[in-house]
DNA sequence: ACCCAGGCGGGCG
DNA sequence: CGCCCGCATGGG
């Protein structure tokens, strides 16, 4: 299909959740990545976006998912005109022109972003490959005389079923207490499939009642796994930038800088945030 | 060897 | 509140 403003080489090398899991199979040109029963290739050659999956899915939502996915559907123009109103964010925008913000299963993202806290992205990666192939359940699947195995996404529930010493024995550390909670809590109730029915101030304050999740985190799920635009994750890079960037270098607190992004960038803040995350961490 | 990483919870003033 | 500290682990 033919898709304008997208740049999948940026897209998934700017350490969304799609790519905590990322690895050789994925290079500039597109990705492969596990989708329910489903494995789904994505490769872009220009204005063209190419797509095909193994697995039990029908054409209509194999579109549809990849669309949302990779956000396809959010008009860039206008999000490039709303927060593209300085010259640094102008140059970010530049230099990663077509780069979007992807929706991942809001289980899967908040996995992932509690493995995040006081870690780094190469270790982050490594240890949900490690739980993926630890718990994951087995697929594979024969196109002609190529066979393809891949494992799903770990569930909630099989998680939860493990013990804390289990899941550090993947490198987990100090998180894994946070991770068994977080599974038992995600798989005992399911009021988090229609947190993206809520509005965002909402949706983060019941996802920050979880053990393990904090201010970060939350919005990092809420942009990530619900799609919620607004959210504005602050980390250390995030802060860094920020302060040097809009504040003259001076520190501010958290508070002052989600006040800072909302009234600059609102709706699309967390695409504001992910142009300064990913120029910030590159240069 | 040493430092730090897409923070968080708990404890303190 | 706002700030400060410890925290598992492994790559640079």
């Amino acid at each position: 299909m033919r898709v304008g403003e997208f740049d999948i080489a940026h897209t998934v090398e700017s350490a969304q959740p799609l790519t905590f899991f990322g690895d050789e199979r994925n290079d500039r040109k597109g990705i492969t990545y596990a989708y329910k029963n489903s494995v789904i290739e994505v490769a872009q050659n220009g204005g063209s976006v190419e797509y095909r999956a193994y697995g039990p899915l029908d054409a209509d939502t194999l579109r549809k998912e990849v669309r949302a996915r990779f956000g396809l559907d959010d008009n860039m123009r206008a999000i490039y005109r709303s927060i593209g109103t300085d010259a640094f964010m102008k140059s970010a925008i530049k230099k990663y022109r077509g780069m979007r913000i992807t929706r991942n299963d809001p289980w899967e993202t908040t996995l992932c972003f509690v493995i995040s806290q006081f870690n780094n992205v190469k270790r982050i990666r490594g240890i949900v490959q490690r739980l993926i192939a630890a718990y994951g359940e087995e697929h594979v699947f024969s196109a002609g005389d190529v066979k393809l195995t891949f494992r799903s996404f770990p569930t909630a529930e099989e998680i939860s079923k493990r013990s804390v010493s289990d899941l550090m024995s993947h490198g987990a550390g100090f998180r894994a207490k946070y991770i068994k909670s977080v599974a038992r809590e995600w798989s005992s109730e399911n009021a988090f499939g229609k947190l993206g029915k809520k509005e965002y101030a909402k949706a983060k304050e019941e996802l920050m009642v979880l053990d393990g999740v904090g201010d970060k985190v939350a919005d990092c799920i809420l942009l990530f796994g619900y799609g919620k635009l607004e959210a504005f994750p602050i980390d250390t890079w995030i802060q860094r930038i920020v302060e040097r960037t809009y504040f003259n270098g001076r520190k501010q607190n958290v508070k002052r800088i989600h006040e800072f992004a909302e009234e600059r960038w609102g709706a699309y803040a967390g695409y504001a945030q992910q142009y300064l995350f990913h120029f910030a961490r590159n240069e």
